[in-house]
DNA sequence: TTAATGATGGGTATCGTTACCCATCGCGGT
DNA sequence: ACCGCGATGGGTAACGATACCCATCATTAA
């Protein structure tokens, strides 16, 4: 291969010749197989580092491994997901693997699909998909040609691993702790359906339906409030100068997500109302900026960075060791109090 | 090539055998290339179509365009890369270009360094670098071989096209607004070096020299006051942290990035003071959580959309058109105004 | 009429690496 | 002395697509 400037690339010939060996060595000694001896494994290691020989991803791709994962996002502009890549990365690049991202679209099946199909003819060894709104049929069609790990979705397949937090358990917390703090009219921020409506795999319909529950569960039912938007600050302003416009207006405001609850934050100020003094405001997924203390949000953590890691393990042993069976991974979350919850007032 | 699942991926051969031409009739069609019918044309693509025919890119790799552009982030975190990439990918996409995207470890040249030969090895069309702290030689090294263009470095090269906002217009903006409103004491958040020190190719350089600058015209030189740490929420919080333990303290903050003056805000909340009535704060990049209500920071306006697709427009003319003179691409910010500075008090 | 030209389609070597298979060697057991 | 076996190293045909070159044919100019 020549490169633009006519300098060609390092390659494993070239390395095989300056170790005087045969490129099948090479190549073996690259992928720590068998049949190696150690003379001859230090040998052709100081040739690769004296040429600066690095393989060739793309040629690896025609035969085997591309020691790729890629990763698809909804979107990169959620702070939770940068924690999620993180924990990926530290487990895999131990093992010699790089992650690759895509951006899939949120709530777009398409685009998602493009981001998907993009990966799999880059041929990489492995997937991990973020909160997918595909259709289950086309993941398990490409679970079943490419190691598959799904994070974010509440359904079970016999193809791909799943990893996610037990989101019923989260929007317990975050209801019954602002029912233990004294409110009856709180309301639930949620994200529209992009596919069969109200189904339990979306971690959305989850939080919601879980919040309705605990809610008739203290007898509140006429007070369930939800409006369906989407999980970013958009979504949360829209949502939440809606409920402001209700007579009465709710006291407390679960929202689905942090981007949603900020988003909600906006509108509340904006309506020259208090947080927490006129209305409390919840979070999920307590991302880092919650923490700051201007901010304070009241947020129910998920680890993402455990998340991440285990996802980065279920897929190397997917691939490395053949793994087929399929694997749950739930973390249970927990509830961080802060200051943008509080009694109501009177 | 056999999935995992048993079936043969659709190739060019099956496309060709199903439309009975040539594979190179077919790779002609999918390349656009010249000397095809249109009747060819309409003939390929139907058996295309039927087939569900996709390109394997990493097997394009090995002697043509993978149709792909490589992207290198310093972290996801920072919601102002979010804008560029949108606008990236709006360029691109029209071109059937695809964008991954992989982490480069901020102010860490190593880490940078592999994030790129990943790229490199993958065998993309083109590389998008931003903010890197990577020595210029291996930077001109890798433009050699690969089109290039380098995000928010203020170096000239012969070998690369550059996209960079005016950080000098920038930063003015935002000290004169803050003298202005009738600020002296007036400190500056600014990013540790990672190489050489002081070096005008960091944007970060030019803002706090232009800080200080400006502050000088001003007669204000003896309140020059820089913290250098990192444009990261905890950067800012610690620098912000120290400078509200001076005596006496500042009465305006301009932090040289948005994240910074988030860490800002909250180290201020966290003293017990108030913004904008005891500390003036201003930030840079104009994210778009910086216009919440609750948060309305005064931020300096970068066009990050244009950036980003000023960036593909150029990495495709490099590719597609064989451009190999360098470019040089400047955005001139804005400043806009917000309730986080107004009059020092008294 | 013939030669030159342009448009179109196809044959084939090749990119860098690995999977598969085979050759060789040394050693222990019969 | 011979056989069998494990350990080691190498030869070679792929993987899927494209670049390069050539063959053919219709059209136009001389």
């Amino acid at each position: 291969m020549v490169t633009r400037d006519g300098r060609r690339r390092v390659t494993i010939s070239d390395v095989a010749s300056h170790a005087q060996v045969s490129t099948t060595a090479v190549s073996k000694v690259l992928r720590n197989a068998y049949g190696v001896s150690e003379a001859m494994r230090a040998k052709v290691q100081a040739a690769i580092d004296e040429l600066g020989y690095r393989p060739h991803a793309a040629a690896r791709a025609m035969r085997g491994r591309t020691f790729t994962i890629g990763v698809v996002l909804p979107h990169i502009r959620n702070p939770f997901f940068a924690d999620i890549l993180d924990g990926l990365n530290e487990q895999i690049a131990g093992a010699g693997y790089q992650a690759i991202i895509v951006q899939g679209g949120s709530m777009d099946p398409d685009s998602e699909g493009r981001a998907i199909n993009a990966l799999v003819d880059r041929q990489v060894d492995g997937i991990l998909i973020v909160a997918p709104v595909l259709a289950r049929s086309r993941l398990e069609e490409m679970a079943r040609s490419t190691p598959t790990v799904v994070l974010g979705r509440h359904d079970r397949s016999a193809v791909y691993d799943s990893v996610l937090d037990d989101d019923e358990v989260g929007a317990e917390l975050a209801v019954e702790h602002l029912i233990s703090l004294g409110h009856r009219r709180i309301a639930h921020i949620s994200q529209k359906d992009s596919g069969p409506a109200r189904s339990v795999v979306w971690l959305h319909t989850i939080r919601a339906r879980t919040y309705e529950r605990v809610m008739a569960e203290h007898g509140l039912a006429e007070h369930i409030a939800v409006v369906a938007t989407s999980y970013t600050e958009e979504g949360g302003y829209q949502a939440a100068r809606e409920l402001l416009a209700r007579e009465p207006r709710p006291t407390a405001v679960f929202a689905g997500s942090d981007q949603a609850a900020f988003g909600a934050l906006a509108a509340i100020h904006e309506a020259g109302l208090a947080v927490p003094g006129d209305v409390s405001v919840a979070g999920y997924d307590n991302a880092r900026v919650t923490a700051l203390a201007h901010i304070s949000l009241t947020s129910v953590d998920q680890d993402g960075a455990i998340m991440g890691r285990t996802a980065g393990r279920l897929l190397l042993e997917r691939i490395s060791e053949g793994r087929t069976s399929a694997v749950r991974f739930s973390v249970t979350p927990t509830l961080v109090t802060r200051r943008s919850t509080a009694p109501p007032r009177g």
